[in-house]
DNA sequence: ATATAAATTGACCACCTGGTCACCATTGCT
DNA sequence: AGCAATGGTGACCAGGTGGTCAATTTATAT
């Protein structure tokens, strides 16, 4: 045995499908802390040895998860950025923030997990998670507006650290309005398609 | 005895805020369901008897907390727009920023409550109070915005809503990044003057 | 000083947690 | 068929939780 998830990689498929699959709920649900081991093994009709035999500790098991989330989230993206790349800044920023409104509600429990991570507070190794994906993000959306410089559809000597910034903010906040309103009763729905082009509309008069 | 907390608001006041200031370290190092009645009763010195018979439940303590935390930010916030209503839009949300940023050097344990009880997700009643505390910021933003319109300072045509929605997301995301750059060992220190003074006037910018 | 009332205490309760490990069942090999 | 080895199990552990309450200390009134 030579990785930690050696063992539960070799279990079949089914099987491994039901544990990842009640694991993701729990830690959807409840925070890691309050997140139970005793609810995982059960959700997943198996017994709390294997589980444990398979992953040699929680903090194993939410690496795990975690990691997978962010292998589907970065095929995701980098789909997005490529199937995007002949298009103006505008459109493109609208098919952006339309598939991330798209992605939570296909992933609803991937997209609680990655708001409570990013945040909220004790996950394990939280800091350097979080300093990873906020590079990644910095790194995807610093792609997209630096494109957009290089065909000058945006004023070439604004400040791009801020602007990724700026954007970043927005978007997430958009991002996480969304969710939010979904979870709850969302007693006002928001026109999507309407917000989705209000935002990159405000964001070309910014950076132009 | 008329309310929950009669019996704690009768205490003598140092006795109080022992209690206060042991229970706001503990909510602001763990989440709710993690802190500790336990640790509280410890660090203040007291029993776990007298604890709950001051707060009947642990959600009440969390309240009560909470309900002082908001009052102390509702004055300071009334204060700095009081104090700012003859400057320039320009000048006043520089301003409103940087009371912001002090506002958390200030406060760092009540910043932290803050930021989980907004971006977390199992402090009881949240979603009420996560409303509430919305409601708030879009009142105060909205009213700053619209004294600037008033004063013919910004487009006069400019969709209300969407500008309080932006520049609250980049306000927040802006505190926020502050906030946990001060909590991590803050390799990069922003420089708070420049980075103030640029959301300001990208604000001009994008609603004049 | 004494009797009464009020405030404070901490041992105790039921329940839950992550993690262990002796035991059992199933499989593969001879 | 018999044996060994592997995989799966759940009772069990120490340690924690929020919350209770009989008993004790402290304050008050006479």
């Amino acid at each position: 045995m030579i990785s930690n998830t050696n063992k539960f990689e070799q279990l079949p498929e089914e099987k491994q499908s039901r544990i990842v699959d009640a694991s993701i709920s729990e830690f959807a649900e409840k925070d890691y802390e309050t997140a139970s081991m005793n609810t995982v093994v059960n959700q997943a009709g198996i017994s709390k040895g294997s589980l444990f035999n398979y992953f040699k500790t929680k903090s194993v098991l939410y690496d795990h998860i975690y990691q997978l989330a962010l292998g589907e989230v970065k095929l995701y993206l980098r789909d997005v950025r490529d199937e995007t790349i002949d298009l103006s800044f505008e459109n493109r920023l609208s098919k952006v923030v339309d598939s991330g409104v798209l992605f939570i509600m296909e992933h609803p429990r991937l997209a609680r997990i990655y708001f409570r991570l990013v945040y909220s507070g004790d996950s394990p190794n939280r800091e350097k998670i979080v300093n990873e994906l906020q590079a990644m993000s910095d790194d995807y959306l610093g792609n997209i507006i630096q494109d957009a410089m290089d065909r000058n559809e945006l004023n070439p000597n604004l400040d791009k650290a801020q602007s990724v910034f700026f954007l970043d903010a927005v978007l997430n906040r958009f991002l996480k309005e969304y969710h939010e309103a979904k979870e709850m009763g969302s007693q006002q729905q928001y026109d999507r398609k309407e917000w989705v082009s209000g935002i990159a509309t405000l964001f070309i008069k910014v950076f132009s």
